[in-house]
DNA sequence: GCCACCATGTAACTGGTTACATGATTCG
DNA sequence: CGAATCATGTAACCAGTTACATGGTGGC
């Protein structure tokens, strides 16, 4: 077969291999999970799901309230997912400003450098409790779903204790 | 004067900003330098390269040998680096294929889960122990470099943990 | 002097983001 | 009932990737 998925068509698969779902759902779900590393935009989700329609790898429902329309997986689709799945996934990618503005370090104010890391320092913050506060309900209900999880929690850490020891953040005056 | 410059189009700059590179050499400085948090590819640098000269924040020099043309920063180019890099940088963003593997583990055969964790662990291995062995130089020569090094550093040994600790990867047979 | 490999670049395609439009719902 | 907000989707643009072309260089 070797279909042709890409990575993000893939996952929406993955959860309509569950049970169907409008396009406004599968962006939620995106969002609520695995979204912090395999983030995708709604423009993107409407794209693939007309494209894997249009593959029969999914069906479309008529179009309920404003244009809202359920989309379910079909048998094909459920192959191609499995193989998908199967297969060997791809090396990660990060792109990460923060990093940037640190690797040219030598020309910004220690001041700026300072604020931006206090400001990155509170957004892991709050992800790290929102992951920590899930953590309990998701090994619960969907193991899997915790290992990634905890790799999020795990990250967050990372990246505070990183913040943490950088010389500006540590010195009373740099 | 809000240059609309892209993150990737300003780290070129950011290199250019302390002497002139070729299109080539620059794909190697990431490389070997921020490429596993900023990667780029060459049609990209090319690309942003043309870009930048149009608008005058670069001048590329006479094609030498094999149309290898060296591209110089303009005090125009400087300013617009400059007021790129102490801008609050955005968030991070991350795409990782295991992850999602992971997430929707329940329908992966174990023996996979097993194979392609092994592969991964083995590649964050060797990065790390590269990281590892840079460290000493880079501290030495270039601080600020030296800290997103340590970034690395500690991310490999995360994704390392993480993977250790995976149930498939600890239970002699799951 | 030929073969393999390194260096240099472009073009075309695919995927991701931003901006916009508009129809339901809710709440004061 | 009017304003604010939530839900739903499209279109256009921009960034990133893949595939290709071709000219030097170095080793045998």
């Amino acid at each position: 077969m070797s279909s042709n998925l890409n990575a993000t068509a893939a996952s929406l698969l993955g959860f309509l291999y569950q049970r169907p779902w409008t396009g406004w759902e599968l962006s939620r779900a995106f969002e609520e999970s695995i979204g912090q590393f395999w983030s995708i935009t709604r423009s993107q989700i409407y794209r693939e799901l007309r494209t894997l329609a249009e593959r029969g790898l999914i069906v479309m429902g008529a179009s309920g309230v404003r244009e809202r329309r359920e989309c379910a997986i079909t048998p094909l689709g459920r192959a191609a997912f499995l193989e998908w799945i199967a297969r060997m996934p791809g090396e990660e990618q990060i792109r990460f400003p923060l990093l940037l503005t640190t690797f040219f370090g030598d020309v910004v104010p220690p001041e700026r450098l300072r604020e931006a890391c206090a400001a990155h320092r509170r957004t892991h913050a709050e992800r790290l409790a929102i992951y920590e506060q899930q953590l309990p309900g998701v090994c619960a209900e969907a193991p899997f779903s915790a290992l990634a999880l905890d790799f999020g929690i795990r990250y967050e850490r990372t990246v505070l204790a990183w913040i943490d020891d950088l010389p500006w953040m540590r010195d009373p005056q740099s």
